[in-house]
Formats: structure tokens, C-alpha cells, sequence
DNA sequence: TCTGGGGTCCTAGGACCC
DNA sequence: TCTGGGGTCCTAGGACCC
């Protein structure tokens, strides 16, 4: 039987925080740490803060001490420059192998079934190295007979040195090795709740769930953990998907600045939220058959609990951010209580049903407005060419006092000319 | 006393991912 | 005071149909 040919996956170094040291060599070496939106929580972190014992996801109000002890330097999350410089990670990888799939904001997998005679850690490395050269981003390689192997090396080219930031599992040896030594937590797919089912099957690391029967792992899972413990096995069930499928649905949902209590705040947000969906909506190339519209109190504090929502169809299917907002605010008019003291932290509109316009079934009585495609196509070249906003609805409001922190944010450095890096003489 | 069976479609919720 | 956002897939269970 021929190998099946192997796959790679290859992704950026804390790349959040790589990104942000492409543009400031001040903060090599130091602890940098990237917090979510609304500056909420610890979601990229370098080594060095690793090294304080600071997790993923940890609040930021939780860990000012260690911030201010160990200066720590902190960014809000910069969207803008990760996902162009995740563009331009991606395109020298083009460059080496026509088969790939971009996984994430910085993940790639490689098919290299055209590579079967290269001296393929060689070639990774090489691949890194440009990579590194023509963007500035550090990353690590993981190659294997399956996606889920791969992901594996990946983890252990990460966290193993000795790797020289490329771990190669298609080898017998290695492989086993590797499987023994990694918690069965760290295998792709693998979160809390079947971990724990696993511990208390006595389960605890990778190689003791290759083990498992496919069988038990179905019955105890789904067909889905099954398939992981054949793709352990070397046994290749997911396919490299270099077309990325048509999107079902699409979200637009933030935390607020500060808590809102009154309808008409929310109403603001939730027509904000609404356009902007619009605007992801005619980015894809699509129109959407069902809008919902949600808000919630924290489930942190006191205080009154409250969790609104509503759902509505989309007749006809549209794309137009005249009706999307006016879908979203009945909807959250029909789930609104009086306000009775919640205090609401969040609020969301969520899209679905998504197709392409000429997919979309014809209605009898409720024709699409002829005019709504170039009027929509008028406000996006606006908002393009002078920046998001510029034209906006008025329902979205003006003071905007519910909008997100984001204290720390570094410049759009590669995406506006009025945000270059500057270089001192 | 005795109250079918099998199929489809839809939705809500869980789990996981980055 | 302060706890992200945006996706996917899978399953169970209810509604509905014949």
C-alpha cells in the first residue's frame, strides 16, 4: 500500500504578539500581551508571559498586578494589521506548495503530496525561514500522515526546543514517542468535557487514545472522535479543503463599554451592530433568510438576569442594511421587558440562511428594491476609500457611549497611510 | 383488553476550534 | 469597576406527515 501523502501545518508564534513585535523591536524579549475586545481578557500571550503562569482567557482585571510588577506590556486587539499580516504570511506559503487551506487567522495547512521525494523537514524549514524573511513572523511546522498528526508535531515543534521548530511525524518512531508524551487534552479536538470522559476511562494521553477501539470512541463521542483516533492511527479521514465552503451563517456581536439600561442605547447598538453585518454580508458576496437579534445582563454580577432574543425571517432575502436594521430593532422591541434595573453587557445580531443573491427564491408579493444594490454599493466605496463610518445610519446614533474599550491599541501600521511605521533618522 | 411505524425536517443545545 | 468574538459540526427530540 502507497503512503498517503503527508500533510503539513504551519503556524505563527503567539502570532498576535508577533505581529506587534514586527513593529516595535522594543518589545522583543519582553513579556507582550494582546487582550480581547473590549480589552476584556488575555487572548495572545509571548513567552515570557507564559512563563508568570498567566492562561489564555484570563480576565485582565485579574492579573493588573502582574501586569504592573512585571511591566508587561499590553494591546488591545489590533484586527486590522493581524489579518493583513496574516495575507501576507499566506502568500509566501503560495509560494511553496499549491495545496493549501488556510485554517485560521494563523494556521495553514500544506498538502504536499507533490513533495513525496523531498527531504520535507528540509524544505519546512526553508519554508520558516522565508516565511521569517519576508514578513517578520516566527512560526512552527508540523508535518504528518494526517491533519490531526500534523496538528500534533505542530504542538511538539512549539513546545519542544530540540525540534528546531519543525517535528515531522511520519515516522514510526517519532510519532509513538511524541503520542506517549503528550496529554490526550492537547490532541486536536479533543476539549474539557471528553477529556474528562477519557480520564475516567483511565485515557490520559495521546497514544492511549490511538489505542482506543473506533468503535468505543464513537459510542462514547461522536462520529467525530472516532474519526480522531483513526486520523492518530494514521489513517487520513479529513480532507485538505482548499475551497472554503459556503459560509451558513455570520455573527455581529459585542460586550458594551459600559452597561446599558436603556432601550434606546440598545437600539443604537443593535442598528450599529446590524450595518455592520450588512457590510460582512455584501463583503461575501451573499444575502441572508433570517436575522435574530440578542442582549444579555452579565452572568458574572448581581443584579437581575436577563437574556432577550428574537428571530425573523428575511423576506425577500437581503443584503441591505435598511432592512437588516429594521428586522434587528423589532426584534429586540418584541424581547425588550421595560428595562426593570438589568443592566446589559452585551447584544448581538446574528445572520443566517445565507446564499447568493440569484439562489435566493423569488417572493410573490414582496419584490427587492431595484435601487437597494447600488445604493449599498455607494455607502461601501464611501466607507472604503475614506475610512469605516464615514457614512453611517442614523439609528446607529451619535455619542455612541456604549461602545468597546480598547485602551492599547497599536496602529493599523500596513493598512493606513497615516499609520506607517516611522523610522527615526 | 386493545391505541402503529417510519420517515423527514427543524431547532436547540452541547462541544469544540482559534 | 473589570470576564471576547465568530465560526463549525453533531445529536436529540419534537413536529409533522402518510
Amino acid at each position: 500500500m502507497a503512503a498517503a501523502p503527508p500533510f503539513a501545518l504551519i503556524d505563527g508564534n503567539n502570532f498576535y504578539v508577533s505581529c506587534e513585535r514586527v513593529f516595535d523591536r522594543r518589545l522583543e524579549g519582553a513579556p507582550v500581551l494582546v487582550l480581547s475586545n473590549n480589552d476584556g481578557c488575555a487572548i495572545a500571550r509571548s513567552q515570557e508571559v507564559k512563563a508568570l503562569g498567566i492562561k489564555m482567557g484570563t480576565p485582565a482585571f485579574k492579573i493588573r498586578d502582574l501586569i504592573a510588577k512585571h511591566s508587561i506590556r499590553v494591546f488591545s486587539s489590533n484586527y486590522t494589521l493581524y489579518g493583513d499580516m496574516s495575507r501576507r504570511v499566506n502568500a509566501v506559503i503560495a509560494d511553496f506548495s499549491p495545496d493549501v487551506e488556510v485554517y485560521s487567522i494563523d494556521e495553514t495547512f500544506l498538502g504536499l503530496a507533490g513533495f513525496a521525494r523531498r527531504d520535507l523537514p528540509a524544505m519546512c524549514q526553508d519554508l520558516r525561514a522565508t516565511v521569517a524573511r519576508c514578513t517578520g513572523i516566527p512560526t512552527c511546522v508540523g508535518i504528518g500522515p494526517t491533519k490531526t498528526l500534523a496538528k500534533l508535531g505542530n504542538a511538539a515543534a512549539k513546545k519542544r526546543p530540540e525540534f528546531g521548530g519543525v517535528c515531522d511525524l511520519s515516522g514510526e518512531g517519532p510519532r509513538a514517542a511524541v503520542l506517549r508524551a503528550f496529554p490526550v487534552e492537547d490532541v486536536w479536538g479533543i476539549g474539557p468535557a471528553t477529556a474528562a470522559k477519557l480520564a475516567a476511562l483511565g485515557i490520559a494521553t495521546a497514544a492511549g487514545l490511538r489505542d482506543m477501539s473506533p468503535k468505543q470512541a464513537r459510542a462514547l463521542g461522536t462520529v467525530t472522535l472516532e474519526r480522531t483516533v483513526l486520523e492518530l492511527g494514521g489513517l487520513s479521514c479529513l480532507a485538505l479543503e482548499e475551497v472554503a465552503p459556503q459560509r451558513k451563517g455570520m455573527a455581529v456581536t459585542r460586550s458594551f463599554g459600559r452597561p446599558v439600561t436603556s432601550l434606546d442605547e440598545l437600539r443604537e447598538a443593535v442598528a450599529a451592530y446590524a450595518t455592520r453585518a450588512g457590510e460582512k454580508l455584501r463583503a461575501h458576496g451573499v444575502v441572508a433568510g433570517q436575522l435574530a437579534a440578542f442582549f444579555h445582563t452579565s452572568p458574572h454580577r448581581d443584579g437581575p438576569h436577563h437574556h432577550g432574543q428574537r428571530s425573523t425571517r428575511l423576506v425577500p432575502m437581503t443584503a441591505d442594511t435598511r432592512g437588516l436594521i429594521g428586522a434587528a430593532l423589532r426584534c429586540v422591541e418584541a424581547a425588550w421587558r421595560g428595562g426593570r434595573g438589568c443592566r446589559y453587557v452585551k447584544a448581538g445580531v446574528l445572520l443566517d440562511d445565507l446564499c447568493r443573491p440569484e439562489d435566493a427564491p423569488p417572493t410573490l408579493f414582496a419584490a427587492p428594491s431595484p435601487k437597494s444594490g447600488a445604493l449599498m454599493a455607494a455607502v461601501d466605496r464611501v466607507n472604503a476609500k475614506h475610512g469605516r463610518n464615514t457614512l453611517f445610519p442614523a439609528a446607529m446614533g451619535i455619542e455612541r457611549g456604549w461602545k468597546l474599550r480598547a485602551a492599547h491599541h497599536s496602529p493599523r501600521y500596513t493598512t493606513r497611510l497615516d499609520e506607517l511605521p516611522r523610522v527615526r533618522a
